[in-house]
DNA sequence: TTATTTTCTGACCGACCGGTCAGTCACCCC
DNA sequence: GGGGTGACTGACCGGTCGGTCAGAAAATAA
């Protein structure tokens, strides 16, 4: 767990404040480093060696070990959420946006799944300072956005409107974190069938937040009564 | 990161191997230390000083910081499983269940929140072997209970029987496991209101996925047709 | 009482940690 | 040429880590 104090998790918009290219390789071996042992487990020793660089070097682009682990945190907010905004989901129902958009999330945090892990485990540790950067930095937009869609699937009739948008754009994002971090267990489970296969558990998903599990729950469309 | 190698996470059922109540008190504090620094930035030192106890006198009783480690989290399962077992919902309807349940479950989570936040990083961050060894010590049981709750629910036409019902089981699991985990950072959408009412989220998830977010979805349950 | 075993401790160990520092090297501008 | 300047390095620092060990203290047995 690196001190949680720091002017901001991610800055706007220039990272890798002019590294050459030794200073890429640095930051790579760093987050495979930090995403697969966690902050203390990793040595500035190893990702020295790792770069093949010396270790004073890192120090000397980087000024402390906290000082590496945010320029990869940087980085890796930028990835995800550059990421988040390429997941926007196309379809002509509201629904079929947010399935498209399922699909997409699943498989983008599959694919960078270093990043993922560091991200998931950053938010687990956070400060509430740090979440509060976090939040703003990262997810702010997107989960808006998300939430704005589900907004105007209600305002057009698809969606029940008494429902919090909030919630149900929550819940699509709950499932694939769910997925992605306890994958490993889920596997063990002989009931669980789509441990394995994320784009089939996106849509199942999406079929579930969209239709409930109950045969039927609400008179036809005809009236609008709700309590 | 304790490296990932032990006979078995938990074993079935004599914890605590008749320690004093010295025991206990290293237990308990290693338990808060490590729930709260995660493993590598406790010490051992520490442990000793907050337990009032010499370090020599951990080792003693625990071998090693990893036997500790694991003590600590095979009190965790046996707390876990058992607060899992007494999350069994009562009710008429097994949606009324479902509700019950949910709404114990993540009461629990949140009243236990130090073993909570223990086992969600452990199981993070374990390995194949840990992870089969976590779920057939700690989850499996209440997994299997919660699934044929919901499969009663199919048998019974409550539900829609096509629907996978380990998908629905574990979409509750994973909505309070989000809230809880993402609390810090859910606290800073301005559009989620139910970051700090637990159970007010239990109920709106139980709706959601007892309902869908569809307006409508079925014909009314006259019939009863499925492939 | 004495003898034996178990519990517990302070002092200590080697290894490794994050971080520093003097100094070398390559490059650029004058 | 000379003189700055930043990139980079090997050697090294104080400090902490997990773990050990001889033996004191306490409990138990005779």
């Amino acid at each position: 767990m690196p001190p949680a104090t720091s002017p901001a998790v991610c800055s706007t918009d220039e990272f890798f404040h002019e590294l050459g290219p030794g200073g890429r390789a640095i930051l790579d071996i760093a987050e495979t480093l930090f995403a697969e042992k966690g902050y203390d487990a990793t040595s500035m020793s190893e990702v020295a060696r790792q770069a093949g660089v010396s270790k004073a070097n890192i120090f000397h682009h980087f000024g402390s070990k906290r000082g590496l682990y945010l320029a990869v945190i940087r980085a890796a907010c930028r990835d995800s959420r550059e990421a988040l905004q390429q997941t926007r989901g196309g379809g002509e129902s509201v629904a079929d946006r947010l399935a498209t958009f399922q699909r997409h999330h699943i498989q983008s945090m599959f694919k960078r799944n270093r990043v993922t892990h560091l991200i998931i485990r950053e938010v687990l540790e956070a400060t509430p300072e740090r979440a509060r950067e976090l939040t703003e930095e990262v997810f702010a937009e997107g989960f808006e956005q998300l939430v704005e869609t589900v907004r105007s699937g209600q305002a057009s009739g698809e969606f029940r409107s008494e429902l919090d948008p909030a919630l149900i754009a929550q819940m699509i994002i709950a499932a694939d974190v769910f997925l992605f971090q306890n994958q490993e267990v889920l596997r063990h489970f002989p009931r669980v069938t789509y441990a394995d296969a994320p784009e089939r558990y996106a849509a199942m998903v999406t079929d579930l937040l969209l239709n409930g599990c109950r045969v039927c729950h609400r008179e036809p469309p005809a009236s609008d009564e709700d309590d």
